[in-house]
DNA sequence: CGACTAATTGACTGTGTTCAATGAGTGTGG
DNA sequence: CCACACTCATTGAACACAGTCAATTAGTCG
């Protein structure tokens, strides 16, 4: 049983999932997703601020999104707090905490969420015999650290508005996979949080979302975003438009 | 081939490899090893400066550091360069590459360097005999991300002196567990490079290397550095003395 | 030795932080 | 239903840290 959340165990089935595409499943032929079903037996309710897992606490299982989004944070013992990441939908974690064995970061709910429970030695073991799901997790976890090299550009090189922007177009990218709309969304972490993982303080993120919604590349709304440019948004982080 | 890097090829071998214990064919059986030394067939020469991949283009083998240094860096279409990490013996290079199946980033030989060529489908396949070698690499990876995640912390929320003190104490262990002397080493990067990964221009990372020698922390004599107290430096970013 | 590249240091500038006040939104209880 | 408390967000003013520009020194290689 993770953390503090509610356990609210119910049978997982990765055949009917709508998002089996996104998830582990991809690449895998119903017979497997089948077997893979075997293992992932079951579905955790988390609701919105409560924990999934904590700092150092003992590793056993991934946890794969059903649906709502999480923050993942570490506490320094001097205070200093970090936001690392932010999962939604489809996204696996806990992959940082498979060679420490320990999980590194808190994972906390920013929504009421669901996650499937994926015991990782188990996972291990049957993926001796379906190497498209070895391949899959393979390649989750190299786009984990894609995505972590990603944030090191933005903070070693973005300024304030630059970061807010790749960060907003990161969300995008990621939402319209999920079949939402990429340039109208709610966000679902504070400027607080926000700031924390882009390295900002939250009156700079504020600051920077009234820029950008000055040059008319944004309307900001509380949480409620709108992106109206996104190609001129591209090129303001350095990105080719197309 | 790879990118245009002195080629000198060469029968690796992990069974007399001085750094099996840090590299791939940690927790195999000799016979395992054996088994793996016949899917690592060659090692290369890459000198200073030269490049051992290209971003863009295409994934087909990990590297492990035979031995040497090498940097990864990103290019934006804006000129904007930033160095994404540090590699040294025993390290494997390219993970980020599974997934894209495209090289994310330039990978430069700070010193003259040797590696062996990991061709990843072939350790895909043969994982699936060997349960330990996919362990191991799943620990490899995971650890890349804990790795950047830890680089996240620090160009997120610490200061210049900070995060050069992280940076050296970083190095510190990572030299320690290949024998080396933790508190007295050369730097392989310039002030440049490492002002590009920790986020800071040269100017300030030499600023910054000047104020922790007045502090009495450590000694620097342009790439000699010597570390005088690791606790102080610990505690200096946010970590507990032990 | 001369031509480089790399590193250090100083003076000034600018971006983001800090501190503080205000406003907007949400939930609770009288 | 509204008052109150609370959290979250916005905005302003002053300040600090790192960036920029520039000059000098140290080290390296042909």
């Amino acid at each position: 049983m993770p953390g503090n959340s509610t356990v609210l165990q119910q049978k997982s089935d990765c055949m009917t999932c709508s998002f089996r595409e996104l998830c582990l499943p991809v690449g895998l032929t119903d017979e497997e997703i089948e077997y893979l079903g075997n293992l992932i037996n079951y579905k955790f309710k988390v609701r919105r601020g409560e924990y999934l897992s904590h700092a150092g606490s003992d590793f056993k299982s991934l946890y794969a999104v059903k649906n709502g989004s999480f923050k993942t944070c570490v506490l320094k013992v001097d205070g200093r707090q970090q936001v690392t990441g932010f999962y939604m939908t489809g996204e696996l974690l806990g992959l940082d905490a498979i060679s420490p064995e320990k999980h590194t970061c808190d994972t906390v709910a920013l929504v009421d969420s669901e996650v499937c429970e994926v015991p990782f030695k188990k996972l291990e073991e049957i993926g001796q015999n379906i190497p498209s799901l070895m391949s899959q997790l393979h390649k989750i976890m190299s786009r984990e650290i894609v995505q972590d090299r990603g944030v090191m550009m933005l903070l070693g090189s973005m300024r304030a508005e630059e970061r807010l922007a790749a960060f907003l177009l990161n969300l995008s990218t990621r939402l319209a996979r999920r079949g939402y709309s990429p340039t109208d969304f709610i966000l679902r972490a504070t400027r607080e949080d926000i700031g924390s993982y882009l390295g900002l303080k939250l009156e700079t993120v504020s600051r920077s979302f009234s820029k950008l919604q000055e040059e008319g590349l944004i309307t900001v709304n509380i949480k409620h975003i709108t992106l109206h440019d996104v190609d001129k948004l591209n090129l303001r982080i350095g990105n080719s438009a197309d």
